[in-house]
DNA sequence: CTTTTTGAGCTATGT
DNA sequence: GCTCAAAAAG
């Protein structure tokens, strides 16, 4: 996300002024304090602008004070700017900010948010256009991967050989390059043997029926809809005025063709736009972004103005010095060199290298220095555990809860991410949308209701064939008698529920609503049944999930919100030790910096070195530099000579990254007590040999009392349906209108029931008197005609 | 149909 | 080490 700019009254401010380089008093106050590239950026407001901004630069007061500029001299009202981020956290920080500047206006900022936030603003405002009703859902990853299986499987395609997993990162990366199935070249066709683009084509297909998009679509699909019309394109040239883009670094080619449409316009409606960015600090190449926009802006946007930021207010100078260092080691690089005019004072502390025996020793050094700043009464707040894998994080959080530490994770496992409220998030999705079929399917038999396996296999099989949802398909099944009376009488009780409920939509309010589902579908009382220790924790994070819903207006506000912020915001001021990965860290700053796990395989990750080979390592090289320049005055790095990798304890070595740091701004840290030595100067002698004093073996291996609180694993997010305009009838509609493809008397066979004649046509029910099982109700899919002739 | 057991694979990074 | 999926048992 975005750097935040000086902090009024801290060392920034005084160093402001102290420079000199700051403008003096205007006649407009938010301009006020700015330096000369800074003010420049904010005030060159036609034509294109890039920005480069280095790590701590005040990029995020450049945009926020450009955008105060723009409302404050009336060049434009609210709703004529676009501001993209890249992530919500970033979008709100820059609503406070402007809000702080030029008061309420904000609120008339609707376009103001993530690419994700405003392509689903601006798809379900076309949604028609775009084949969508506009309640559309947003399936997160798991439902995504579920969908896959199920379509790889229909396939007959070995699911073991080839994964929906991978299905799904190859989708994701077509569609992060604005590919549609057609437009997917034939050299990607690598997954199961070229089937890949079939299933990705049968993917969209199906989520059309189911009425729902995945998160690459908010990219993809209005491309397609401004490329396809026009006319509804020039509308939004006439809207906008100025296009800001922070993070540009970041964006990937969908991204990229977004802006590039939107930016187009005529002479007259032509926006101006103003891209921010750092190529040192693009860490998203993973996920598709290329650095290579930003190289590329000023041949993309002729005549762009280019502006550098290199004024560092954020960090001491050895801090600088150690992270600039490091990043000169990069080749593919725009160039910056980031210099500071804060004089250094005395106490300022060098970088620091540390090492540990391992994982569980490096957790408790560095824990035991974050109380020795504590007791030296430095806020935990100002303190930050950045680490490369969430993986690392579990030994930390084991040390601070046997510590009583306080310490908050950001980006962990996540609150929207947890079964519960999955489930309970999926019987409102089915009732805000109920085409919505992943979360039908994920709440069928929860709590048990004795619909296992087959039954929802029928009604997957039944819902393909017949191109309708999930829960049509269900309530068609429960009228016929392909499925055992038991279960038949659960689906049936199942979908009068949702019936009931779904009528209950508009009379009650949402929270209530809520209640009584959780209440009457049994999921509570699950809960209560369960003896396991986390069930009471579950139900406490069912209530908070209700609690939560009362800042929304109704329900369909309230899964849109949560589908595009899985973060919930956590307004604890608490003072706490913020552990996350370095992903996560971007945009952030601390006093104090501790960057654990500084091993060769781990950071730089050799994934990422097998995978992307050099380009890779640059990568994780700018993920360090980031790491780094976090830190205002205190960056403490470390590793550790053993590591458990899949269960198993490796000896590693030193990071590569240590020795790319000058010799000067760091300071080896010769560990007094136990733990792995390292030599003063050379990282040569690391390694199992050397430890002097046996471990402490009663703390650092005791057995962790306590698991976190859920695993970390999924990496799923969340949907969400749109407006409350739901009609039931629409279901039953899209089923009877197919014609039969039967006439009265003909022979059929049925894999069950052998033989029979058709004796009633209803829609696509059949009812047919089979020569040995009798008359019976079935659906037209689950029977074949009978070759007459044959 | 549900519960338990066994076995395989796996770990980045996030909208 | 941990989780999920398939297989086996109840």
């Amino acid at each position: 996300m975005s750097d935040p700019a000086p902090q009024p009254g801290s060392i920034t401010a005084r160093a402001l002024a102290a420079r000199g380089g700051a403008v003096a008093a205007t006649n407009v106050p938010w301009l006020e304090g700015l330096n000369p590239e800074q003010l420049r950026a904010v005030e060159t407001l036609d034509g294109p602008v890039l920005v480069l901004a280095g790590a701590g630069t005040g990029k995020t007061r450049v945009l926020t004070t450009r955008i105060a500029h723009i409302l404050g001299t009336g060049r434009a009202s609210p709703g004529q700017i676009m501001a993209v981020t890249f992530t919500n956290k970033a979008a709100r920080e820059m609503k406070q900010r402007i809000g702080g500047m030029i008061g309420s206006a904000v609120e008339g900022m609707p376009w103001l948010g993530t690419f994700h936030a405003i392509g689903t603003r601006i798809l379900r405002y076309h949604a028609e256009l775009a084949g969508l009703k506009s309640s559309f859902t947003i399936l997160d990853t798991d439902d995504q991967i579920r969908l896959l299986k199920q379509l790889i499987q229909a396939e007959n395609i070995d699911e073991k050989r080839w994964p929906a997993r991978q299905l799904a990162a190859h989708i994701d990366r077509w569609k992060n390059r604005g590919l549609l199935p057609d437009q997917v070249p034939a050299s990607d066709g690598v997954f199961a043997n070229g089937r890949g683009v079939e299933l990705y084509e049968a993917y969209q297909e199906r989520m059309a029926v189911l009425n729902a998009v995945d998160f690459g679509d908010l990219l993809v699909k209005p491309i397609k809809l401004f490329t396809e019309n026009p006319d509804i394109l020039a509308d939004y040239h006439r809207r906008f005025k100025f296009l800001l883009v922070d993070e540009y670094q970041d964006t990937n080619v969908a991204q990229y063709l977004w802006l590039r449409l939107l930016a187009q316009g005529t002479d007259e409606t032509k926006p101006n736009i103003c891209c921010v960015g750092d190529d040192d600090q693009s860490i998203y190449g993973w996920r598709g972004a290329e650095v290579d926009n930003i190289l590329r802006f000023e041949r993309d946007f002729p005549g762009a103005t280019v502006i550098r930021l290199e004024r560092n207010y954020r960090s001491t100078s050895s801090i600088l010095a150690t992270a600039s260092h490091l990043i000169a080691h990069n080749e593919d690089r725009l160039g910056k060199t980031l210099f500071t005019d804060m004089v250094a004072e005395d106490s300022e502390e060098k970088v620091t290298v540390a090492s540990a025996w391992d994982s569980a020793e490096e957790a408790r050094a560095v824990c035991e220095e974050i109380e020795s700043l504590q007791t030296k009464s430095h806020p935990l707040n100002e303190m930050a555990i950045l680490v490369r894998t969430s993986a690392q994080m579990r030994e930390f959080e084991d040390r601070f809860f046997t510590l009583g530490l306080n310490y908050r994770v950001v980006g962990g496992p996540r609150f929207y991410e947890r079964q519960e409220i999955r489930d309970a998030l999926a019987y409102l999705r089915v009732i805000a949308q109920p085409e919505d079929g992943m979360a039908f399917e994920r709440i069928v038999n929860v709590p048990k209701r004795g619909l296992g396996d087959t039954t929802v296999r029928k009604i997957n099989a039944l819902s393909r064939d017949q191109d309708m949802s999930p829960l049509a398909a269900a309530r068609l099944l429960s009228e016929t008698e392909e499925i055992r009376p038991a279960a038949r009488t659960a689906l049936r009780k199942l979908i009068e529920d949702f019936d009931r409920w779904r009528g209950n939509l508009d009379t009650l309010p949402h929270t209530e609503l809520a209640e009584i589902v959780l209440d009457e579908s049994g999921y509570t009382k699950m809960w209560q049944d369960d003896t396991s220790p986390q069930a009471p924790g579950r139900l406490d994070n069912l209530k908070e999930l209700i609690r939560s819903m009362e800042e929304f207006e109704n329900l369909a506000g309230f899964l849109e919100h949560i589908s595009l912020v899985m973060d919930v915001d956590s307004a604890e001021q608490e003072d706490a030790v913020t552990l996350m990965t370095l992903h996560a860290a971007k945009g952030l700053e601390f006093d104090t910096v501790f960057l654990p796990g500084w091993e060769e395989g781990l950071f730089p990750s050799q994934r990422s070195l097998d995978e992307n080979g050099k380009a890779g390592l640059e990568e994780e090289r700018r993920l360090a530099y980031v790491g780094i320049t976090r830190a205002r005055k205190r960056a403490k790095l470390w590793f550790s000579s053993n590591r458990r990798i899949h269960g198993l304890w490796q000896s590693s070595i030193p990071s590569r990254f240590l020795d790319e740091l000058p010799v000067d701004h760091v300071d080896v840290i010769e560990q007094t007590s136990s733990y792995g030595g390292y030599g003063a100067r050379g990282y040569g002698n690391y390694g199992a040999s050397r430890f002097d004093k046996p471990l402490e073996m009663d703390s650092a291996y005791q057995t962790p009392g306590w698991k976190r609180a859920q695993a970390a694993r999924s990496t799923g997010k969340r949907p969400s349906s749109g407006p409350m305009t739901i009609e039931g009838e629409l279901v039953a509609r899209s089923v009877s209108t197919k014609a039969s493809s039967f006439a009265l008397g003909d022979r059929v066979f049925h894999q069950k029931f052998g033989y029979g004649d058709v004796s009633l046509i209803e829609g696509n029910k059949l009812t047919i008197d089979f020569d040995k099982a009798g008359r019976k109700k079935v659906v037209e899919s689950f029977v074949t005609p009978h070759n007459q002739a044959g």
